[in-house]
DNA sequence: TCATTATATAACATGTCTGTTATGCAAGCC
DNA sequence: GGCTTGCATAACAGACATGTTATATAATGA
């Protein structure tokens, strides 16, 4: 048996991967930051950037690659909408070191539940 | 004033994009997971993973530049230390978005307190 | 001193970002 | 129909990431 397995380590999860890959970025974080307060659209999200709108359009695709946020269609438009239940994977695997920082850590155990209830609600919207 | 200002949207922070950046890749988010069982060396690190002690080495130097780890000294070996204290960036900012979790959530903002008086704690070790 | 152990660094190949400009394409408007 | 708007995609460039092997360095130990 492996030092891994022996100590209970998670396997590689492709999807933190993505997450974790996502949240790197300084434009993605802002925009994720500007979703939060509703959804917008290609366009408006180039606004605030000294980017193309082509840069805004693939690390759109990014995040949606990473399940942060989702697509509509508004007649020409592509709005983005923030899908934030997969930050709750973030925070989940952030938990692992929670006795760094204390046992009230314990308090985001409970947190994650509600997150987890969330998230299924998400799915049947 | 530009959208973001007037959405208060916080400036880039180089700090978040290294502790994400690091954060991304699995077998350093494994790394991390086996530093949280106790300080190990580098080559305890190589064992359990099939790259060449030069990639661990150079893993070590990505997570020591965002923080996550400290190096040690123990005769020829370098032991690698958790420093969980930076993750609490990347949880700060995931509370951002805690609205669409619920209220519940607000917890973490009590723990965010906690986390922040050990990290004094821990930089005055 | 010489060998061994532990780690770091250099040099290199390769693949993946991130951005650009140019262009395609669909939906609405005159 | 033809123009405008909104967005996607292709093609390209440059920087960065991740791995390798070979080698340097530092400490221990025979």
């Amino acid at each position: 048996m492996s030092v891994m397995q022996a100590m209970n380590i998670p396997p590689a999860d492709p999807g933190l991967d993505a997450i974790f890959g996502a949240l790197a970025d300084p434009t993605r974080r802002a925009i994720l930051t500007r979703l939060a307060h509703g959804p917008a659209t290609v366009t408006e999200l180039v606004a605030p950037f000294e980017i193309s709108q082509p840069a805004v359009s693939r690390h759109l695709k990014v995040l949606e690659g990473a399940g942060l946020i989702e697509r509509g269609i508004d007649e020409q438009r592509r709005p983005a909408k923030l899908r934030a239940a997969n930050l709750a994977q973030a925070v989940e695997w952030l938990t692992q070191f929670r006795a760094f920082w204390g046992s009230s850590f314990d308090q985001l155990d409970d947190l994650l539940k509600v997150m987890k209830q969330q998230d299924v609600r998400t799915e049947d919207e």
